[in-house]
DNA sequence: GCTAAAACGGAGAGTGTCTCCGTATTGTTG
DNA sequence: CAACAATACGGAGACACTCTCCGTTTTAGC
């Protein structure tokens, strides 16, 4: 890559991140051009589509979520415990840019999406853990973890859309209850 | 209201319910006036956002859900099944414009929306088949209708939202199981 | 330095939202 | 059954956003 194009790359993504924190993922993408400083055909060059956009920054989280996952389990907390922070952690993570765990939610089960990838390392993360209590007999039998976590990304998406600041706590603990033997 | 009025509103609804169905709710509302055979300005006059206009549809749909909230409890059935059968028909009735579920799960939270006023319809339908069954001591202490509802609403956003036709079935089972007692 | 390859950027085509206001339709009143 | 408000229509057009094409500029290797 040539280094003005990783430059550029570079200034795009860093504005990218400030303007979609600001106001969603849902922002002109021209306006992230001209705040960049670069022409509009340069971002759609490196970025084909918003979701590639969403993707390269999305690759931010995708290693630390995977790290909440493996460090929930270390806890070694009881399941209901263990589940909540786990789901909490992965709700933090994918609504720091309003709009974005909707986009998650219809990747995750669209191969053909650019952020299908990364949607599968949370899936594999998460999979970790519902795996993890399901060996220690501490789940229902039959839980999906693939299930699960569209249910989660579901809650990630409600709270996202809602106006009013929305405590997802006790839905979790809903969805919590509905996994765990007891 | 003058009669030419209340043509074109009703051939404008009309339209819409079609396209709706068709392509969804984000399709082009220019493009259902020129199909309803109206100018634009007459669309947004009656309809001023496209908010409104999901609204006027909804109509048709908030008295079935509510009836079929109380055809539910009417059935009798165990509280697993009842859910089960209650939470699947209004699903159905939330998916049936593509990108509906998304709105409904946006204004279920916020009293400045149009569409609030039947969100609160569908809410209170289920509000009496949860009590319904709470007063039978069937379900766990504590359990929120209000949270129900938008975890419901999330499942069908989720299962809106997928490219792929994602059965809702093993996502609603699992928040049965959180909610009822065993 | 020179040259070919790579990348830039911005004008502009296409599409959608929404408004304004001159024109047409309706219903009421004498 | 005029005639006149009042009401409603409709489409031109301003504005915003997406995305592409291609003449110009920058880079990297020789």
């Amino acid at each position: 890559m040539r280094a003005d194009a990783r430059r550029n790359y570079d200034k795009i993504l860093a504005t990218a991140r400030i303007v979609f924190t600001e106001r969603g993922t849902d922002s002109s993408l021209d306006e992230i051009a001209k705040r960049a400083g670069v022409g509009p055909g340069t971002l759609y060059r490196h970025f084909p589509t918003r979701e590639a956009l969403v993707d390269a920054l999305m690759q931010d989280w995708t290693d630390r979520v995977a790290a909440d996952a493996d460090a929930a389990i270390a806890t070694g907390l009881p399941a209901r415990q263990m589940l909540l922070d786990w789901f909490e952690h992965f709700i933090d993570h994918i609504t720091l840019h309003r709009g974005a765990a909707s986009k998650i939610c219809a990747a995750m089960d669209d191969p053909a999406s650019p952020m299908y990838r990364k949607c599968r390392v949370m899936s594999d993360a998460n999979r970790r853990v519902i795996d993890h209590l399901g060996a220690d007999g501490e789940l229902r039998p039959g839980v999906d973890a693939a299930n699960i976590m569209r249910l989660v990304s579901g809650v990630a998406s409600v709270a996202d859309t809602s106006r009013t600041e929305l405590d997802v706590r006790p839905m979790l603990e809903v969805v919590v209850d509905g996994i765990v033997r007891d």
